[in-house]
DNA sequence: CCTTGATTGTTTGGATACGAACAATCTAAA
DNA sequence: TTTAGATTGTTCGTATCCAAACAATCAAGG
């Protein structure tokens, strides 16, 4: 369990404070428990697989990106990521250094940099992925097979609502 | 839209990468966007209600706790907040200095520190909440209301497969 | 009483993340 | 060609977060 109460004593304690105060309880549970069970399965996954090769969730994440799109320009890995030009820039030097990524400077424009990978990087995914997929499942075995795409959807459409045009 | 791609060309590329290996989709597409949607949710609430009051998002978790709970042990916080006793620790110290909350020892165990909150942190919470949850209904409304509580069970089911037993 | 082991909050050291400032580069208009 | 503004990746300073080590306290058994 997560707290050290019950749900039921969170309830009466929460109604209690809030009491008259107009709150729309079925959105607090959403976004509540969205945080939750976002914490609860990265740790699970950092622990049940990335633990094990010394990757950051980030590292992996890129790692992730750069494996299926191959060839990539930065500001698009940090796009696709969702974090700063900045942590990026941190996370590629570690994953240079381990040898697992590249960078190069774009012919095209050379304020672009191209980040490709190396064989070992390609290797390690091959070998890391289906295990990370395997967690994944079990993951998503909390839910009903059919309320997956139901959830899976929801957290997309919330996804776009709240998520603003322009990052970095 | 999250990154620089559309869903579908993301989906061609994955597909490619991944032909022949035997990954369940559904429930990649389930942790993803778990992801996605707890990054931008998070952020947008920090941006929507945080910022105008200079609060880091677990120092009003920590607020939101200490509120709902009034005189409660610093482990319980941590706990029900999910983050490591070493971070609580700062949290409070900076929620002190800025006068909305207060420890003392508690005199049944010398061990344990008691948290409360001062008439200026209950004001904060008393006008920060109903914005807070505001905001909540805006992200809850990408949902269809009879969907909400499917999403809300399924990611309470999902933190309670994945979280381990005893945190800290 | 004394000792051993467990528990709790804090401190310390290190990793991670971001905004702002910066240099290099490109674009477009004069 | 020259110049002014935009864009990109990196650097720098700062904030956040955690595991491990630590000191204080409690509980239990002799």
């Amino acid at each position: 369990m997560a707290g050290a109460h019950t749900l039921r004593e969170t309830e009466r304690h929460v109604d209690e404070r809030l009491a008259g105060m107009d709150i729309d309880f079925q959105a607090m549970a959403v976004t509540s428990n969205l945080f939750r069970a976002a914490s609860a399965v990265r740790n699970h996954l950092e622990r049940s697989v990335l633990a094990a090769h010394d990757l950051s969730w980030s590292a992996f994440v890129v790692l992730w990106v750069v494996w299926i799109w191959e060839d990539i320009e930065t500001r698009e890995i940090a796009a696709e990521a969702g974090f700063s030009k900045a942590t990026l820039t941190g996370v590629l030097n570690t994953l240079e250094k381990r040898g697992y990524s590249t960078r190069k400077r774009s012919k095209d424009d050379g304020r672009l940099v191209i980040v490709s990978m190396t064989a070992k990087g390609r290797k390690l995914m091959e070998q890391l992925f289906p295990l990370f997929n395997k967690q994944e499942q079990f993951v998503a075995s909390a839910l009903a097979s059919k309320n997956q795409p139901i959830v899976a959807d929801g957290l997309r459409k919330i996804t776009e609502l709240t998520e603003p045009a322009g990052e970095n």
